[in-house]
DNA sequence: TATTGTTATACTCTATAACTATA
DNA sequence: TATAGTTATAGAGTATAACAATA
């Protein structure tokens, strides 16, 4: 019956994800020592391996200034380390540590005993809802992170 | 047939939320003018109308002098007003002024405008999967703001 | 000359500790 | 003495502008 999206469909989305950041904000403060940044930039080394230091600001969507002194910063507390590329001399390859690994570990298993707190308080109609939206939400998250806004910093 | 949530529906959603916020960030970036907890704190105050200083604050999971300072921010830039309490002298009541209504409903705008492109990008079975389940998105983004984890500060 | 990354500088956002005013 | 909020200070996180090194 929903051929098209509606503007009234797509504005209660919008106000449904404002509420669920601000909910994962509360499960993960930035106090537990990494930023949402920070962390995301992470997840990104996690999955892609070595990386450019431009590409992770694109990624992240922040300056490349601003990547500078994050991976400035996470390289000190241990988690990234900075190598050179041998193809070209200007490149910063940046890639994750065991410890970086090991941290991204120990934070995925705090929100998600934190999570599962809540999502048992939830009907359990409710409950299937969520879960069987996962795969379309994370479709959705992809189709955000690859869109070009943004890119031309 | 999923009576109870397996840890591995639980990390799936975890790390859903994870590129959700990644998203979310990138449709409405800080440079868009307000901060996410100076965004949160608007709405906040939009629908709960004033509010002390020090429930603005453990709301939005940030310290009481952190929240002057927003507050300040806010009021600065007339987005907020501060006002006394009759009833006790060392009360500050946060109200939203007219022109940080005005900015809420822009930025929706803006983040409606964007997501519309998003989704109309998914496959109709995955559009349909997301706006079924954001009243239980919903549900549970509020449990997890009315969750008691960080009260005590 | 263009690209990659860093340095310099300034502002927001947050925390902890110490303080003021009121209850 | 306890509570509500502010001030002081420090550090993370971000931006823009100017720079150095390499292509």
């Amino acid at each position: 019956m929903t051929k098209t999206a509606t503007d009234s469909d797509i504005q209660a989305l919008s106000a449904s994800l404002e509420r669920l950041v601000a909910m994962v904000r509360r499960l993960t403060p930035p106090s537990a020592g990494l930023s949402l940044t920070a962390a995301s930039t992470l997840r990104s080394l996690e999955l892609s391996g070595p990386c450019r230091l431009s590409e992770l600001a694109s990624a992240q969507g922040i300056t490349q200034p601003a990547m500078t002194q994050l991976v400035t910063r996470l390289e000190r507390e241990g988690y990234v380390h900075r190598g050179g590329s041998p193809d070209d001399a200007r490149v910063v390859l940046v890639n994750i540590t065991a410890s970086g690994r090991a941290l991204l570990h120990h934070r995925r298993q705090a929100r998600t005993e934190a999570l599962h707190g809540l999502v048992d308080l939830l009907p359990a109609a409710d409950r299937e809802a969520v879960f069987a939206a996962v795969p379309a939400l994370n479709l959705l998250a992809e189709l955000g992170q690859t869109d070009d806004r943004s890119r031309n910093r």
